[in-house]
RNA sequence: GCCGGCGUGGUGAAACAGGUAGACGCACCGGACUCAAAAUCCGGCGGGGGCAACCCCAUGUCGGUUCGACUCCGACCGCCGGCACCA
């Protein structure tokens, strides 16, 4: 072997070795455990970034390490290759998406492989191809026959930039989360998948996923946003007509002083209609509309309403509110009317005020500071607007007060007892709401997953039949960016017949979200290529075990995926209830203070990493700079680090290698003493420290320091026998197995340096020896008042009398202590004693 | 505003179960090798004081519990992330 380390001579060597040999291939089998490793797929924007090496390198290790560990290991990667980038690339290069795509895939794939990642190649899958996306269309006829995909017209978020129709997950404060252009309200005709269907189940199994950074759980459990109350009606003054609201706080109902209505409320011109208000309330509402839904759903914006000139009557204590108008309440939320107290809600009270109306306390505190809501304080209607010396509504709990039958009850034994109460008598139910919304998926695009329907005038919407899936997405398109969806402009592909009638058919001519696409991905993995059956393999491989990924898909993937897996379940392809075991959320690549990205300019190429240090180095690196779940901060210098600690162990094996080339490492610790011994036990204790620190939450940074300490102490090793030669070999071996993980082409080409023939990274995980790793003598540390005053090597296990006597006599204690009075000593055994004078 | 996370040397970070604060790496300083430099190797490296043995201070701030607190409790400050007229 060269005795200098040169990445560049070895790496691809390995990678064809491992790829030649299909070492990473796997098949089912039920007779050893599975393990089932997977890193989000990557969109092939034509080159990999620090993050995917970052992701990549963990989620390797984690697959290696299982693997010697005697699992059956799943670690597949693919392509999430729908997408808008691919038609962008066609409007400005004029280059077809899917040539556009390919090429990526080609390059990117390229830049994976170099970095000798232990993926099962074979099972790779491409999203954009007809064998992937046709069973998209699968399950979306499925779940169309069960009422679980719909279309309908309703308010939809609409990009005008990607000229497209987004979900309410992929808008982040009114802009678009691709391009960020602000997001517009369109009426219009959308495919729908009723995920408010699994809102509870998707709230309730959070308690499941205990494998699941808390983050997470708590982010998706704000965005299912789950409130319980009531719906009541409120009788129309002079019509047969009930409106209808949605309240958690049905405890303050004996507060009520008006009523709010969104509005596009129906029923808001009808209340008007021909009445003296009509125009001056329709104006309003066309106001509010131009506001549109950013600028209302934003708190600044002020409350504003109009006076509807009609009545309601509560049912509770038969007081006639005004109707009003407000802008402030949402269509889309409860019923799109809103019973106003505000006494105890801080929007109705800021309405109130600006408009004087009037405002009834109902629950006081019952341990009240100073404010005008204490026992002694104002009750009943107190005043108009702001009289009355109000600040601002008290939301918090309380007892009630001037509510009838109710008052004196605590506000949590009210709302039970008043919710009852409206159910008996027939004023309404108890009711849930969820913030969640149905998954809106059309897209008006070109590349994705062409919606399988077809419209027939006198069918109506008739699904493809499955035997003739899929549907292709027609090559021959024209991509200008403009004009609505390409495929609507395609004759050929709009035309069909209706699989019912025979007769004439239009196509469906929008597109999946391609959210749809990485929704099952993970259980298309399972599936030997080209051989799709869901029975056997996905009960044997799902769930996964270990998801790893970024904590930008918290909610948009994860919660589609989780959704995905309880229909699939439903639909009885396959038998689990969640998708990922186990979910690491990795830091972001940080340098200079920020994100690594290319408009910030502070991008570092993980292809001019591989060239000048190798694949090795750059997976060393992102996995000791800091533990996964931590931003990664960039250093040029740090990489240095890495690459001298690889050219450290190159360099020893190296120098021993003739010495020790004949030899086995094969030692009993009995027979060892002197330097070969602590050898020998450092080699155990690194063991020990770094499996558990693979396993304790991964943390890498801390289990290579060790393998690092290791090597230091190798170095400075000088052996004077032949055993202690076979101790410094089996100090490599370990070595090379432990870091093997972490650097798998430098650990596989000294492992056959040595001798060996099989490859590195089927051989098994050591154990460790705990009789090895017990020290005979350990430092004691001594304190005087807590303090450290002394220390002293004891023999390990000395006993507690021992220890105190030790501690006494050492010169400097005795001199602190001479004279004083000893209240207690302390002893922490192997470790610490303390003297309190 | 609400919820969650985080604050440790010059720096990335360790300290797993309340028991030596700063492992390991980087940077820096000194030395060896060299005509010289790079690479490599050896040594030092939280701050302050002292000739020295040693002493004092130090994990965002202030307080508490404890023989002993980076770790537990309370209040506050700062940074990051998520949610936010959701009735």
């Amino acid at each position: 072997m060269s005795e200098r380390y040169d990445p560049k001579k070895i790496e691809e060597k390995w990678q064809g070795y491992w790829q030649e040999r299909g070492i990473f291939e796997v098949k089912e089998d039920p007779s050893i455990p599975k393990y089932y490793c997977l890193e989000m797929f990557p969109y092939p924007s034509g080159n990999i970034h620090m993050g995917h090496v970052r992701t990549y390198a963990i989620g390797d290790v984690i697959a290696r390490y299982k693997r010697m560990k005697g699992f059956n290991v799943l670690h597949p990667m693919g392509w999430d290759a729908f997408g808008m980038p691919a038609e962008n690339a066609a409007i400005e290069h004029g280059v077809h998406p899917a040539n556009w795509t390919d090429r990526n895939i080609a390059s990117m794939k390229n830049q994976i492989k170099g970095l000798g990642f232990s993926y099962d190649w074979k099972r790779e899958i491409n999203t954009s191809a007809p064998d992937y996306y046709r069973w998209n269309q699968w399950i979306f006829i499925k779940m169309f026959k069960k009422g679980l995909a719909y279309k309908r017209r309703s308010s939809v978020n609409w990009c005008g930039s990607c000229e497209t129709v987004l979900a309410n997950e992929q808008v982040n404060d009114g802009r678009c989360w691709r391009c960020e252009t602000e997001v517009i309200q369109k009426e219009l005709e959308q495919w729908f998948f009723k995920i408010t269907d699994y809102a509870e189940e998707l709230l309730r199994d959070c308690d499941q996923l205990t494998g699941w950074p808390e983050k997470v759980l708590t982010m998706q459990k704000n965005w299912i946003g789950k409130s319980e109350g009531v719906e009541i009606d409120f009788q129309i003054k002079g019509s047969e007509k009930k409106l209808r609201i949605f309240t958690t706080r049905q405890d303050t109902l004996y507060g009520v002083t008006f009523m709010s209505l969104a509005p596009e409320h129906p029923i808001v011109s009808e209340l008007v209609k021909e009445t003296p208000c009509e125009k001056e309330v329709m104006n309003f509402i066309e106001r509010a509309k131009r506001q549109g839904i950013l600028l209302r759903t934003s708190a600044e914006i002020e409350k504003e309403g109009i006076f509807t000139g009609t009545y309601v009557i509560n049912p509770l204590n038969g007081d006639e509110v005004p109707i009003w108008v407000a802008n402030f309440v949402l269509m889309e939320y409860g019923t799109g009317a809103v019973m106003a107290v505000p006494a105890h809600d801080q929007r109705d009270f800021e309405f109130a005020k600006k408009y004087g109306l009037p405002i009834r306390v109902v629950i006081v505190q019952d341990n009240p500071p100073l404010s005008p809501f204490n026992n002694g304080g104002p009750r009943g209607i107190i005043g108009k607007g702001g009289e009355g010396g109000f600040e601002g509504a008290y939301e918090g709990e309380g007892i009630m007060v001037d509510s009838g039958p109710f008052t004196g009850l605590r506000t949590e034994e009210g709302k039970k007892r008043i919710a009852s109460f409206i159910e008996k008598e027939g004023f309404g139910e108890k009711k849930v709401n969820y913030r969640l919304r149905d998954w809106g998926i059309s897209r008006q695009r070109y590349w994705g997953t062409p919606i399988p329907i077809l419209y027939c005038d006198r069918c109506g919407v008739v699904p493809v039949p499955e035997n003739e899936l899929p549907v292709i997405l027609p090559m021959d398109v024209e991509i200008t960016g403009k004009g609505g969806s390409p495929l609507a402009r395609i004759e050929s592909f709009l035309r069909a017949s209706c699989p019912k009638c025979k007769g004439a058919a239009r196509r469906e001519t929008d597109t999946m979200d391609t959210f749809v696409d990485s929704s099952w991905y993970f259980i298309a993995y399972c599936f030997d290529k080209g051989n799709i059956d869901f029975k056997s393999a996905i009960s044997y491989w799902m769930p996964v075990n270990q998801y790893i990924g970024g904590i930008e898909h918290a909610v948009l993937h994860l919660l589609y995926a989780r959704f995905f897996t309880k229909v699939m379940r439903d639909l009885g392809l396959i038998k689990i209830d969640e998708p990922f075991t186990d979910l690491l959320t990795q830091g972001m690549v940080i340098k200079d203070g920020a994100k690594m990205s290319k408009s910030k300019g502070n991008v570092v190429d993980p292809n001019y990493l591989v060239e000048t240090y190798g694949a090795d180095t750059a997976r060393l690196f992102s996995l000791f700079a800091a533990p996964p779940e931590k931003d990664l901060e960039w250093s040029d210098q740090g990489v240095e680090g890495a690459y001298r600690f690889l050219g450290k162990l190159w360099g020893l094996v190296s120098k021993y290698k003739e010495r020790i080339d004949d030899l086995d490492g094969g030692i009993e610790f009995k027979e060892l003493e002197g330097k070969g011994k602590s050898l020998y036990r450092k080699i155990h204790q690194t063991i020990k420290k770094v499996t558990n620190d693979i396993e304790r939450d991964f943390h890498f940074n801390t289990a290579l320091a060790s393998l690092m300490e290791l090597v230091n102490v190798m170095n400075s090793f000088e052996p004077e026998s032949d055993t202690d030669l076979r101790v410094f070999r089996n100090a490599i071996e370990t070595t090379l197995i432990l870091l093997s993980p972490f650097a798998p082409h430098i650990s596989e080409e000294l492992w056959h340096a040595l001798g060996h023939g099989e490859s590195i990274a089927l051989t098994k995980w050591p154990s460790f020896d705990e009789e090895a790793i017990k020290e005979d003598e350990v430092l004691v540390v001594i304190q005087v008042c807590g303090k450290l005053r002394g220390k002293i090597y004891l023999p390990a296990n000395s006993d507690d009398r021992l220890i105190k006597e030790s501690a006494l006599k050492e010169r400097k204690i005795a001199e602190l202590i001479r004279g004083k009075e000893i209240k207690k000593i302390i002893v922490v055994k192997n470790k610490l004693v303390n003297i309190v004078i």
